[in-house]
DNA sequence: GATGAATGAGCATTCATTCAT
DNA sequence: AATGAATGAATGCTCATTCAT
């Protein structure tokens, strides 16, 4: 009862096939094909509609666990007691850690932006609070608002991507959105 | 076979095709099926096919026609008498037009985003000039170069249309943009 | 102008998938595969689907046709003199004509029993006017209507397929009926 | 090996996996996923085919029992004192008792008309009994036999269900047939 | 014996591309 | 040159059946 041997294996293909979609979403997208995955994962592809029910839903799953990986860093960055450093360097973590893929691009999509309402809306709120501190903190401007800064965010992420920025591009991007995030 | 008088008709077709796949491409992106495009423009599948060698093409096409019609509106910005203006207001009827579409979102995807090598580099030569002209009338900061407003650009475009952007976060985000973009 | 060549062709095809799909939905019912039905008729998939959207329109199109035949026979009764004779003349010989296959029984399906309202409602109409002409000239219990004969008849239809009834059998289970349908 | 205890933990398994295969059988037909089966029974899938080697089987089996239900039933009928009655009673109640259900409709088709033969067998030498009885009573016409009396009655009950008839229909469908069972 | 995870063939449908007319 | 009919590979998803635990 207290172990149950069955679902080790169980786990450990889940756990197979969710690593193969993020890694498959990460380089081509969505629209990879989910035999593809599979074949990746080293599964049938029945296997992975045992453990989520739709493409759509695997690719959520893919995705809840990339945007949980962010969450916890946002909330950590919630610790530090400067609160204008540390919604900067929060950005600033989110790109140095090559976290930007082909598959933000998709679950950021019109249909998907607002659809994983659970995490996603949990890393928007500490982002916000991170944003909020910093406004207070003076670090930031107070005309835009954290719809204003995920669309930038987005944006920024997505074009980061696009060009597969050398850390010079994207240290010279970052610093033209930070200084035009700060007070004027 | 000396002469060739349904040249005139088969130009008209490229065109009607073309126009047809610029607005098909930018209403629901490259993922539109060629059958839709033909409809659409009163021709067979095969004549698209005479014309284009391939669906992909047609999409090069159909951007690179895109693409030159920004290149003029940048050419005119270049008569302007303030560079600063002239520079951000190009920027602004970019957006402004309705100029990003779905197709662009395609378009500048990562497989895609150098495809369009020729008309795509014309313009960012007419582009760069302008923020040239903008940096030596101190309007922009000058420790970022043309690639670097690429794809700060590329990414605001993106961005506004994933989030279908309503009019005040354009100008919020953009207003970000701006700042960032201006001498500190 | 006047003639189509092309079409000759379509029209062909579209004929022998028509065909192919009577004899096979005939003799497995709805569940044949799509494909199987495209590989009798000699074309491929993509063929099927050119000419009906889905298979149930495929279905649906294979028995109009088959009731619109039935329709035909049923406006030919409608003219003889005796209605009584007529009527139960025109039920023998859906029996007789083999029209009875697998087929029916999902056409006649709960979902599908008034999905084809057009040409079913025709039909119906046409053996409601027989029956009640029937019904004046005293041939038929003047007790059920319509939806109860079309009941009795779609069971009995069915039956003689399912037992794969010999003309005996058909003549003497039809005998029943016929008996119970007149007055008492 | 010598003794088996687990037999009757086996036992219970195979009825709760029989009941849940007829309640769903009933009420989706045969198309109900076996996985749907083991479900409702309580057990994993793989129980199921220890008791039952293929879905088909499982089938058979759950008509079996319902056929053998439907005996007994007959069966209590050949006590009664009025031939007459007991027969056209025992009808009434296999149509009463709400006993036509999907799996029937199922049962009953082309090509697993005749699988049950053990118990359908016996079913029917039941009804021919009370049919015989009926005959010899003067209750029912003599010139039909029991094949065709099963013939109609599979096809009232298809019917039936087809039409998901409301009692009302049923009582003159049904009266239908009595009428043309009775001499004339 | 029981479990339920894994398999993989099968199905309806779409669409880029080819080709007969 | 144009047409649009035909093709067939590809895709997401289901489910009967098998098998490791």
């Amino acid at each position: 009862m207290t172990e149950r041997p069955l679902r080790a294996d169980a786990r450990r293909n889940r756990e197979r096939v969710l690593a193969a979609a993020q890694e498959a979403f990460a380089a081509e997208g969505i629209s990879v094909p989910l035999d593809e995955i599979a074949r990746r994962a080293g599964v049938g592809a029945g296997t992975v509609y045992r453990h989520f029910p739709t493409k759509e839903a695997l690719f959520e799953a893919a995705m809840v666990d990339r945007v949980e990986r962010m969450t916890s860093r946002a909330r950590a960055a919630l610790n530090a007691d400067d609160a204008g450093a540390a919604f900067f360097d929060f950005l600033q973590r989110m790109i140095a850690g090559g976290g930007v893929k082909r598959d933000l691009v998709d679950a950021l999509g019109p249909q998907r932006a607002n659809a994983y309402e659970g995490p996603a809306r949990e890393l928007q709120t500490v982002i916000g609070e991170l944003l909020f501190r910093a406004q207070e903190a003076g670090a930031v401007r107070t005309d835009i608002g954290l719809n204003d800064l995920m669309t930038i965010l987005k944006g920024f992420f997505v074009a980061v991507h696009i060009d597969k920025a050398d850390s010079g591009l994207q240290e010279r991007a970052f610093a033209v959105i930070t200084d035009g995030l700060r007070p004027r």
